[in-house]
DNA sequence: TCTTAACCGAGACGGTACGTCGGGTCTTATC
DNA sequence: GATAAGACCCGACGTACCGTCTCGGTTAAGA
């Protein structure tokens, strides 16, 4: 017998949770996520701490959510369809290059990651939510390409999108180099067209 | 200025050192990186907080040093070459998908991309003791190929190194699905032929 | 101007009050003021050590709060006067030596005492809240002889009191020597009759 | 079988025996017996911990030493004897004052009492090495005195060393109020003439 | 309209871990 | 073999946050 009760979501505070969420926001951005605190983000948002324990389990859980409302849940529909495969990826990889590059995105997407390797649970949430959303439309704009006869018609699409946006990811995850535009147009260019030499 | 003076490296005892190391990997493998604290790791080791602070600044540096030992800190010289560039590529996958899949291994490694992908100057370090020369292993390989016309000529090697890599790695991080040999053999085939068709 | 702000007082629970502020004395009495800590307290009291801290700046602080708590902080008014001023100081006196022989007592007089002999801010407030009325009450009762004709006229009453209680008081700090009723008697008698001889 | 053996005492190197303690009353001078710490004096005296540890069993004990060096372990051999019990008795106290008043000698006094409060062997120490012998000083020139009939025969030695030091030493050890030349004066006088009226 | 139940700000509370200080022991190199 | 230096294990320090818990106050149903 449990005395204590799930709340009541219709009694919510909207404005209470969207000060919460950004207050996350705020602080990743100016402290980094390692020295976020529950604590914090309840001054920050001036708010008690039991309004934040009320409606998240965890730290991860509320940053999740966080995110979720900064990226805006699944807006984008579908990629651009010009007709040029390798100018729609460019443009697309370009657009997000910049995000990734925008210090405040770039800290909130940074924690995201921290919380999805280690938490399995939160990764399933985030594939959910998120990910697969977001690879449904890029392999949609592959399969278009497939029928138009510019992709190989035995290409596994899940492959095809890891080659393209995989390379891009982990080179900004590990800042191996800087995250340009010309790496990523080589990436799309070497990816469709493949390593090996053409038999001529 | 400072008044902390670094201790004098050649009273370390080298036994304690390697107790420190080796309790830090294991209490990973055991309660996970997130529970994982210095005092955690000394009682594990049976040494002083103190004898951990004296040499290592932080819970970060401290496992850095241990990942690199058990990683055995560029042991590896070649990638095998036996002229069949998919066929090695696919061995040297395998391998590296046997080595993720290793509980032990997968939580220090999980533990460890946690670390880097929040703190530069670990990211920094990474790459000038464990990725850069794997990366040049791993172009050298590639060049060898190039070299014997199995490679296209004007291929970035470092984008192609991202092109097989990438992929790999970030199905493992962001478990988007079970890492298999399949997959990595997908991966290296679709690299190297391309998605475009063929002209024919 | 500080940072740090008093906690309200209304807020706080008394039971854990009163569970620290016997828990110290309890603590005093088993392992000595040398080996009493804060963490010690804590864990006896069942308490958190953050809440001692919040409550107060020191262990000094915290065990001077718990000996005037066992002390009753003034709850004695007079000395028992029966017109006779020598048998009402042996009988004060014996009841002070009965309490100084008890180990309890004993044991946490001593460790207040080490505290105030070294911080002066201490021992003004040991002044104020007990020593001062202990001193007025003792003064009450001399004055009272003196108006009776029972001592010089001339006499200080400052230091009549400390003429009788002085030599008790450093007897039993130093253990110079067994502190017996005899001795206290011896030391009345003689201070009222002087060492002196009588002229006759 | 123990492998510790008790150090050789005639191979130890006296020089560093006197810095140690001279070390230590400057320190205690410094920062107050509290935070006076081993390795402090043992940085202070430019010695090794270990060699204060292989010399002195705890902090005590060397404080104790370095006190007795301090204090000239029983030089005097009299109290001055003018024939006038009081006025001798003045001249010694305004001397013990004037002692008392002094920073440097405050502080060591202080911290001396402190331990031998709390620790009884200590204590029986002092009484041995310095008490004693001053008491059986002024129980000299009190004798004196008693044979020349400026004292009642009847009088306890050991009471009237306690009624006329007793007050000095307490006053002193609580800070009731400034220890003076007069107050010193008023004790003597009191004492010696006694609190009881003259019977005329 | 008036309870009354829930949310909410605030923050005390029992804990765990932090990173630091110092205790006392032991080892190494120097004299 | 005594010494300076300092690494080592250990225990306590005083602080930061954790997640839980009351405490008033306010706010929005439902009787």
């Amino acid at each position: 017998m449990s005395t204590t009760v799930a709340p009541d979501p219709t009694r919510r505070n909207d404005g209470v949770r969207r000060a919460i969420l950004s207050a996350a926001i705020d602080q990743v951005g100016e402290v980094g996520y390692a020295k976020l605190t529950i604590e914090r983000i309840a001054k920050s948002a001036g708010v008690g701490k039991q309004t934040i324990y009320r409606w998240w389990p965890s730290k991860g859980a509320l940053f999740f959510d966080a995110f979720l409302d900064l990226a805006g849940d699944g807006e984008a529909t579908a990629l651009p369809d010009t007709g040029d495969l390798a100018a729609d990826l460019k443009l697309v990889l370009d657009a997000t290059i910049d995000e990734l590059n925008n210090p405040r995105f770039d800290q909130a997407m940074r924690a995201l990651h921290t919380e999805i390797v280690l938490d399995p649970a939160l990764a399933a949430e985030y594939a959910t939510r998120l990910d697969n959303p977001m690879r449904d439309i890029k392999k949609a704009r592959l399969r278009t390409a497939q029928e138009a006869g510019q992709l190989a018609e035995d290409v596994d699409l899940e492959v095809a999108v890891d080659l393209v946006w995989g390379p891009i990811l982990n080179r900004w995850l590990h800042r191996t180099a800087p995250l340009t535009s010309e790496y990523a147009h080589q990436v799309v260019d070497t990816a469709l067209r493949g390593l090996a030499p053409r038999v001529s």
